[in-house]
DNA sequence: TCGTTCTTTCTGTCATAACAGAACATTGCC
DNA sequence: GGCAATGTTCTGTTATGACAGAAAGAACGA
């Protein structure tokens, strides 16, 4: 890795291990970290040098990131090639995220909780235990996603402040639960 | 996969695959999945036998399971086998999950974040932007995590309620955020 | 249109982690 | 203590996905 500050470094080989935990990509994790971090978009080869990895590699990093809506192409002036930049406020770069982990893991758990409920649902008597825990786990899914749909249309001001305001939090549910 | 219905075997398949894409190993999730469904506690072998697994990576994701506190052995009485069972509470369990995760993936990121976003500030102008860009993403961090200590503390119920609150959550918060 | 630059796709290699089976260790009974 | 049953650890194999490098494909300028 050249031409890198510590706190840079220090970041980008971080978010690549927290990636691999999450399920994604360690390259992938890196070159997002890259992008956030620069001050203006980088070019495929700068990207590849940087963290010492192949232009390919770089190349099938940058298109998941851009299927995860997260990183951009851009063009410089004077300059045929593509450059990329990272979105840069956070909050809505892990709203995003959130979203896109939805509607690829939980929607579609979700149906085949449907599914599979109604299915053990049927089988009668020899289902009734399995049927009982698959109840559960729907109801559980479908609480959490009818929550976050909710929280997800505030505008992001009133969603910044509600996590901020603390306890007052607490309070408020504690009221709002009776 | 011996001896399960359709809707036992399907749900046990997709947990599996569920958990891969959430960094958790196959047969861990599967296995989870199974004593989950599981009426009764069930022994090595036979959730070797029921998964086609190895009766070693059976004692090994056990081991897992164990370690996260979302499975637990007990015994029966005249068998000196140990039986496992998973917690039947969903809302309890994802509850686990998430303070497990949090505290090995999401409070270690925290210290990363703060120990460079001060190296950053004090390396000066160079590191000047990267020192804002570190200074945003801790501040998401901690104020996720401020915000999931807040509501942790909540009684379980009070939790699901807010939870299942559904459209009232918006109104609360049009009103709490002003 | 040809050559240059840049990007993507394809193919084979490599690293990692999952896994099976065997060896080993422990427990409890006779 | 010895033996059967159970559980864990170790070792080598296998499967998967990450990756490099080469080849192919576009885009563009001359």
């Amino acid at each position: 890795m050249a031409d890198m500050t510590p706190a840079t470094e220090g970041f980008i080989l971080h978010w690549g291990e927290m990636g691999t935990k999450w399920g994604i990509n360690r390259t992938v994790a890196q070159i997002h970290a890259l992008l956030y971090l620069s001050p203006k978009a980088l070019n495929a080869e700068q990207i590849a040098d940087t963290l010492s990895v192949a232009r390919s590699n770089v190349s099938n990093s940058l298109r998941e990131l851009q299927g995860w809506g997260i990183v951009k192409v851009v063009h410089v002036i004077g300059d045929r090639r593509d450059h990329y930049e990272s979105m840069k406020d956070v909050w809505e770069m892990f709203q995003i995220i959130l979203d896109e982990r939805k509607k690829r893991e939980i929607d579609p758990t979700l149906a085949i909780l449907r599914e599979l409920t109604a299915k053990a649902k049927k089988s009668g008597a020899k289902d009734a235990h399995t049927h009982e825990r698959l109840k559960d786990m729907l109801n559980f899914f479908e609480s959490m996603s009818a929550w976050y749909a909710q929280i997800r249309r505030l505008p992001q001001a009133a969603f910044i402040k509600f996590i901020k305001m603390g306890d007052r939090v607490r309070k408020l549910l504690g009221f709002a639960g009776r």
